[in-house]
DNA sequence: GAGCACTGC
């Protein structure tokens, strides 16, 4: 026998042994629950452990000995990955066996899984193949209370399983605040399920709420006594109190987009260099999507012995990235939100006050680690008026890819639907007229086929659906998978350090051509494929952002996927011929990818006016090209564009193209003659 | 002349 090497011999447990976990402790009453109830509410305080525990406790109670397995759906990618490799760990198992998870671009499940975490927008894609979901016993929804369009969606399709499959057990996990609302919408009978039940099992029999206590620390929460003028200034301030009074433990504050916390950072490094050296360095850094990953990372790292770390973040903090040793949080007590016009088709960009919901979940940022404290820049009387909770995104969102997915789905009557929130008839409306411009529908607006049917499977939004299912005709397939591609991206191509903007101007220049944003960001594309070898140094050179193209690459791997499931043949050599071709021969390509772009934008039209700004089809908004777009400087005549957005005073377009105004009669009759008829 | 909160397929 050989003495232990204690050091080599003992490894540091990465979690917490399950067993002390508090919901152990629940494990008999969550299983009776289950059994008993074929929906069951669960409140989970963060640390309790539902997320990982409770699939566990279902497959060692035989949910899974029939051959069915149990989901757990997820809003983020992330979070299905990181709790699946979790769970995995603590099964003892190689994620993909017992334990897997799905997302995009990403299936690590096997014939052994038994527990699969994924996210609810690809459930719901599966619902397209599998109507009832058969494959699963149980579906647990997680984080539901954040109620994106995916998990409402979601919710009222589980809701109509459930008639046809009494069996199936629904979990939904919740926030406290927003527990009874689902309680009532899974007891609520619809119309049909009214009759059946008059012999069948009361409603109160339907679901349950269980409440798990959590293991969080205590935090003090501060307000001000009287409103703040300049949220950005206050925070400023108080960053500064904290680092002088306040004891060690870094800081988060939520401010509500890039301007505002780049001006913070600039005011904290200022004022740090009159800071009296007995109080330490202060480490300010920036946090929000748009960042480059590489850029993102920092707010990762330790800061150095003595050195107080202070975020600056959008609401990504919120939920979606999560730091540790956070002991101090300031809310400024707005965010941005989006929200639709269906009158005008304008998506607005405001800040608006936060929710009670939003203002509990920003405050317990700082107790995950030890007790913390959270500044309010506002009074408790403006904490009062708050909202409970702000609108759901089904309620305040372009609603044209929800619909066509319900009708996919075979949910001809659509407004009927049972919607945990119903949105506004005229979301839904608008919704309908341009799916039936489009074609997806027909006049009984019932889901034409193929048309309607490959748009709806497609992951983009409709138009470019449209657009891409119309390239074999214009000769421009290749070309337009990848525009699609790079569209998609939303945004995040280019990126730039501090002072480094200029530099990014000069470098997108050199990939701009003369017809639009469309054929510059192919020409992007193109590129970083062939002379940038698909190379991270490419792109740093570049000011491209690495992530993004290659994110780009995998997207327009997928619709190939789709196009050829659909037996729509993608002819690659045409576009690598292309290079070498001619300027009569691109500028000939040129064009009919202008026109394909039309035969799907030809609802996103625009004309420039003699002094640079655009107007829309109707007349009657001003539309800027955004700085971002290479039309921002250039002349034009008629445009279409990819997107369209107001913020603050001003609506910008973005990804734009040229056109010739006789197309949108030649591809779009009957649009434009109803619009000629209007005015 | 001047700028996009955050997710997801």
């Amino acid at each position: 026998m050989t003495d232990l090497d204690l050091d080599s011999s003992f490894i540091p447990a990465l979690h917490k042994p399950p067993s002390l976990l508090p919901i152990a402790k629940y494990r008999e009453s969550l299983l009776y629950v289950v059994e008993k109830f074929p929906v069951t509410i669960v409140i989970g305080q963060t640390g309790s452990g539902k997320s990982t525990q409770i699939p566990q406790f279902l497959e060692r109670a035989g949910w899974c000995s029939d051959g069915k397995i149990i989901g757990i759906t997820q809003p983020r990618r992330v979070a299905a990955t990181t709790v699946a490799l979790r769970v995995a760990d603590e099964v003892g198992c190689e994620v993909g066996q017992e334990v897997g998870y799905s997302i995009r671009f990403e299936d690590v499940t096997s014939s052994s899984t038994r527990i699969k975490f994924l996210t609810d927008a690809l459930l719901i894609r599966e619902a397209l193949t599998d109507p009832l979901l058969r494959r699963y016993s149980v579906i647990m929804v997680d984080e539901a209370h954040e109620r994106s369009i995916s998990t409402d969606i979601l919710l009222g399709l589980l809701k109509k399983i459930r008639r046809k499959r009494p069996e199936l057990r629904i979990i939904v996990s919740s926030a406290t605040l927003q527990a009874e609302q689902f309680l009532k919408f899974f007891t609520a009978s619809s119309d049909q399920e009214a009759k059946k039940q008059e012999d069948g099992q009361p409603p109160q029999e339907i679901a349950t709420i269980v409440s798990l206590e959590g293991r969080t620390y205590p935090i003090d929460v501060l307000y001000l006594e009287a409103p703040a003028e300049n949220y950005v200034e206050k925070a400023v301030n108080t960053v500064f109190d904290i680092h002088t009074q306040e004891g060690e433990g870094d800081i988060l504050v939520f401010l509500t987009g890039r301007e505002e916390i780049d001006n913070a950072i600039q005011a904290v490094a200022e004022r740090a260099m009159q800071l009296e050296s007995q109080h330490g360095p202060l480490q300010p850094l920036p946090l929000y999507a748009g960042l480059s990953t590489e850029q993102q990372m920092f707010v990762f790292d330790k800061a150095p012995e003595g050195t107080r770390k202070v975020v600056f973040s959008t609401n990504i903090a919120e939920a979606s990235v999560t730091i540790d040793g956070i002991v101090h949080v300031i809310d400024c007590g707005f965010v941005k939100l989006r929200a639709y016009n269906p009158k005008t088709g304008i998506d607005t960009l405001t800040t608006t006050p936060i929710s009670k919901a939003s203002a509990s979940q920003r405050a317990g940022r700082a107790g995950r680690t030890k007790a913390g404290k959270c500044y309010r820049l506002y009074n408790e009387a403006a904490y009062q008026a708050l909202p409970e909770t702000n609108p759901p995104e089904i309620q305040r969102s372009n609603l044209a890819s929800t619909v066509l997915q319900l009708k996919a789905l075979g949910i001809d009557n659509v407004v009927r639907f049972d919607f945990l929130s119903s949105p506004p008839s005229e979301l839904m409306s608008k919704a309908l007229e341009l799916l039936y411009s489009l074609g997806a529908l027909d006049e009984y607006a019932k889901l034409t086929h193929p048309l309607g049917s490959r748009m709806a499977e497609l992951a983009v939004e409709p138009m470019m659906a449209k657009t891409l299912l119309s390239a074999p005709q214009f000769n421009c397939l290749s070309e337009m998978l990848t525009i699609a591609a790079m569209t998609s991206l939303g945004g995040n191509i280019w990126f730039y350090h501090d002072g480094e903007r200029h530099k990014m101007e000069s470098s997108r220049r050199k990939f701009a051509v003369e017809e639009g944003d469309h054929l510059t960001l192919l020409n992007v594309y193109q590129t970083f494929i062939t002379k940038g070898k698909k190379e991270a140094k490419f792109c740093h050179e570049h000011n491209l952002n690495y992530k993004s193209l290659t994110r780009a690459v995998s997207i327009r791997a997928q619709l190939k996927r789709y196009l050829e499931r659909f037996h729509i043949n993608v002819d690659e050599t045409l576009s690598s011929k292309q290079q070498s071709s001619s300027n009569v021969d691109k500028s000939n390509k040129a064009e009919q990818i202008r026109r394909c772009l039309t035969s799907g934008y030809f609802a996103h039209t625009a004309r420039m006016q003699p002094d640079g700004t655009y107007r829309n089809v109707e007349g009657g908004t001003i539309l800027h090209a955004h700085p971002n777009s290479l039309m921002f400087n250039r002349k034009a005549d008629w445009v279409i564009f990819y997107e369209i957005m107001e913020t603050g005073d001003k609506t910008y377009i973005r990804d734009i193209t040229k056109i010739e105004k006789n197309w949108l009669v030649e591809y779009a009759p009957e649009f434009y003659k109803l619009s000629n008829s209007r005015g």
